[in-house]
DNA sequence: GCCCTATGATTTACGACGCT
DNA sequence: TAGCGTCGTAAATCATAGGG
């Protein structure tokens, strides 16, 4: 228990939902790359800029996007290579 | 503190890994007594020698490459902590009165 | 308030690439 | 080449916000 720093003190940030903009900019990005929705690092991070979210939270709310997406059967990219992933063309790493 | 039945086979204990085709492995979630003592490894040593992880994998019962992939991912979570701790720290001296 | 389940975060397991 | 390193991700699982 206690996944975050301390048991409720008033102002110790537990999790919080995403607000209704914020899922509305990712939702609209991710359909206008449905057929390619894995942002760079770049992206990501214009991302979390807008939409005041950390790095990570936007790399974890894609892949619980696209993971649950595709269990819908509504994924609309090609399958990537095998697991894992495949390289991200602009500045990989 | 009942640990119920620990290290129960881990699905495909010695058998094999690789012999029936290649799907990739299901996740398994360690056990608490499992993961206490990586994790007490990881607190001597973030880097393992190949013979310590020998040792280690055979003591908590897990292959040579589960303990290597967990030492590798263990020290992914530390990096992930120390970034998050030094921009908490960097944003309590910027808002703090 | 008491369930629920949708949602964000964490835990295993790899593939691709790096370096020695 | 062998082999272990990091990085990014998939998939499964976990924890709990939040709405009925």
């Amino acid at each position: 228990y206690d996944r975050y720093g301390t048991v409720d003190f008033s102002g110790t940030a537990r999790r919080k939902n995403a607000t209704r903009e914020t899922t509305s900019t990712l939702k609209t990005w991710l359909y206008e790359h449905r057929k390619n929705p894995y942002p760079t690092k770049g992206e990501k991070i214009m991302l979390a800029i807008i939409t005041k979210m950390t790095l990570t939270q936007v790399s974890t709310w894609f892949a619980n996007a696209r993971r649950r997406l595709k269990k819908e059967n509504k994924m609309t990219w090609s399958p990537k290579n095998k697991a894992g992933d495949d390289r991200k063309d602009e500045n990989p790493r | 503190e009942k640990e119920s039945k620990e290290e129960i086979k881990s699905d495909t204990p010695t058998s094999n890994w690789l012999t029936a085709k290649s799907g990739r492995k299901k996740r398994c979630p360690y056990t608490k007594h499992q993961t206490l003592e990586l994790e007490k490894e990881f607190l001597f040593n973030m880097y393992l020698t190949r013979e310590r992880r020998l040792e280690i994998s055979k003591s908590v019962n897990l292959t040579d490459r589960q303990v290597k992939i967990w030492f590798q991912n263990r020290r992914m979570k530390l990096k992930k902590m120390s970034r998050e701790n030094r921009i908490r720290e960097l944003t309590a001296n910027l808002t703090f009165s």
